[in-house]
DNA sequence: CAGCGTTAAAGTGTATACACTTAAGTGTTC
DNA sequence: GAACACTTAAGTGTATACACTTTAACGCTG
């Protein structure tokens, strides 16, 4: 959870190496905003404030909306295909209330579209985001519903067979609009006593 | 320049630091992808492929028409004073022939602009990427003459000024566009035999 | 009993040591 | 003379050692 020390000594012992290759990860860590050093003081998992939320989420916001005008002139029908058996995919999930699929499968859709630009240095980017969304997510717990996200990345699948850049860009960013307005970033509701305690 | 070898040891003398220091500093720049790290091989500066180069660009495409799309909305008279001082001082490079001021500057133009959304995010994100570019620019050695791109910049604050987003964004690209189609990324053009050969 | 200073344990920051890989140089063979 | 195996120096990868900082526990004082 956010907020959780890393020790490195026991980071060590649990994976059998020195402390040396540990620092190295915390170090990637750190770099990917999922850990935060602070200077003498050790390690720990990232709680990223809400202003960095929005943040966040506003980045994507601009990025994965020129994404899907982008794919709109580029996307070929086995593309788009291969994102139908990826909505299934996310069907199934969220039919059988595999909580911990689902989120997988919910967030691995908009990586798999970053891919299919066939820009690496975009799809890498995105990926970072993505994993930052996910470490906010857990720490200000959606209230968004899997399947409200579900029909939502079946409206933007559409816009993009249509090849209609404008609408699957005006999806794409009410798509994640909503997830960031679910999220619970009111001050009120932010269990703060509980999040600035680091635990272990 | 670009492939050049960087030891470890010869680093550490250079900085009287350990190795240790010396291997951190080289992970942080291949995170940055400024630096490759070939396994026991060592760290080289980076050789950014064509294809690696168009990607960047093309994501700084979208992202910073999307940024000063928002900047219209959000700028204020204040900034765009600021933005008028930098064009002067771009300028005043350009005139005096100061290369490395002016191409600092002109790289400094787009950082300015991302700073002023007031998104961290956003602006980490984006310095990454003009550092990228200015390594892109050091291997293809760009024929884009800075005139040029101190007029494109002028251009887009003008728009900014008169909070016209689709046409600050219209700029935007295409002075993107402008710069990298400047670039001698044609393959018959770049110096193979020189740039696959490691120096030092 | 609250507050402050002291002390010791735990933990981080950096340097050094050593194993192992790579790469170049040397000598041998065909 | 070119190609190949061998040797060796240089360089990277990981672990360990040690100095220094932080932090919590303890005892002292007001």
């Amino acid at each position: 959870m956010p907020g959780t020390k890393l020790s490195e000594q026991k980071l060590a012992d649990i994976f059998e190496v020195s402390r040396t290759l540990v620092r190295q990860a915390l170090n990637q860590l750190s770099r990917d905003r999922l850990v935060t050093l602070e200077p003498a003081r050790g390690a720990f998992v990232a709680m990223p404030s809400v202003e960095e939320a929005r943040q966040v989420f506003e980045v994507r916001g601009m990025l994965e909306s020129a994404l899907v005008r982008q794919l709109c002139a580029r996307i070929t029908d086995r593309q788009i295909a291969e994102l139908r058996i990826h909505l299934r995919d996310e069907g199934a999930a969220v039919a059988r209330t595999d909580v911990a699929g689902r989120t997988r499968l919910l967030a691995d859709f908009h990586a798999v579209l970053a891919r299919m630009l066939g820009n690496e240095v975009l799809a890498q980017l995105l990926e970072d985001l993505l994993s930052r969304s996910s470490l906010i997510a857990l720490m200000y717990q959606s209230s968004h519903s899997a399947e409200h996200s579900l029909e939502e990345h079946v409206l933007i699948v559409d816009a993009l067979e249509k090849r209609d850049p404008r609408q699957a860009a005006k999806l794409m960013e009410h798509h994640i609009s909503a997830v960031e307005q679910n999220l619970r970033l009111d001050p009120h509701t932010v269990d703060l006593s509980a999040a600035l305690r680091p635990k272990g």
